[in-house]
DNA sequence: CTGATTTGACCTAT
DNA sequence: ATAGGTCAAATCAG
């Protein structure tokens, strides 16, 4: 089967959602940090803004890139009725999901515990969770949470699957993004795509994940200018980073070579 | 009473 | 055969 262009925009995207992860992981070190070394709340409360402004923008790069998916077989091929009756589906077995790590399994969703497992090789059992509106709203993100071994304080959690727009979040303040709006959970769309091919290529993203970035990044730099010297790697890490964007209609993927997250907000809000 | 969690069995992928 | 993911009855908590 040749490459389509949904293909190379959805590995595109799942390469931004490492990429990004990997941001957050840096964000979370960050957090860390501060906390051992007594920085002030204000300090600490802006890492966690940080994370949690990662959060989104990962939610909403994964949902994109899962709605495009969704069109086809979306977790295989059905799953044969069990005697009992009932279907059972794996559905993350395979699937890369989008891992981070956490020093607290929450976040803003409300999720309900659907299973508990003991895993070869790991100290710690690991979580299985299911949103709380998958009934209510059909909703099918999960969410598989387990401890590091190397760090028990930390969580990873790898997320699967999107949340239904109507699902609602249970969010802390946040403080005022861009121009005052406060993010709401609304369905991802795609932004028209040029078909000419010599139209100027635009990254488009959903205008959630371009706040929720433009957001982080805006913490970010608060935070570099008052602790440049505290630990000037793990900062660097956190707002550079090679980023591969697609397009959430497929077929248009811009790439932004040895770039970083500032320029990549910087483009996508030119 | 209702909804969430626990937990062992069941099922599928490797 | 085994490990990992899911289901659903039993139990718990508000």
């Amino acid at each position: 089967m040749a490459t389509t262009a949904d293909d190379t925009a959805t590995a595109a995207a799942s390469a931004a959602c490492e990429v990004v992860a990997g941001a957050r992981d840096s964000a979370v070190r960050l957090l860390a940090l501060l906390k051992a070394t007594g920085a002030d709340p204000g300090r600490q409360n802006l890492a966690e803004q940080i994370i949690r402004c990662i959060d989104r923008a990962l939610a909403a790069v994964r949902g994109a890139d899962d709605g495009k998916k969704r069109g086809a077989s979306v977790h295989g091929p059905a799953a044969p009725s069990s005697p009992s009756g009932f279907k059972r589906r794996m559905r993350c077995r395979g699937e890369p999901g989008t891992r981070v790590l956490s020093p607290t399994m929450d976040d803003s969703f409300a999720w309900r515990k659907y299973g508990e497992k003991t895993i070869n090789h790991h100290s710690y059992p690991r979580f299985y969770f299911r949103c709380t509106y998958r009934d209510e709203h059909g909703c099918g993100a999960k969410k598989r949470v387990q401890q590091t071994q190397e760090d028990p304080s930390l969580f990873e959690t790898t997320y699967f699957g999107k949340h239904a727009p109507a699902c609602p979040r249970n969010d802390a303040p946040v403080p005022p993004v861009v121009e005052g709006t406060f993010l709401p959970q609304v369905p991802l769309l795609a932004s028209p795509i040029p078909s000419d091919d010599k139209a100027p290529k635009v990254p488009s993203l959903p205008v959630e994940v371009e706040e929720e970035l433009m957001q982080a990044k805006s913490n970010a730099a608060g935070l570099t200018e008052e602790y440049c010297l505290l630990d000037h790697h793990h900062l660097m890490k956190l707002v550079s980073a090679d980023v591969s964007f697609a397009s959430p209609a497929g077929g248009l993927v811009e790439s932004v070579e040895d770039g970083s997250l500032e320029e990549l907000v910087t483009l996508l809000w030119s």
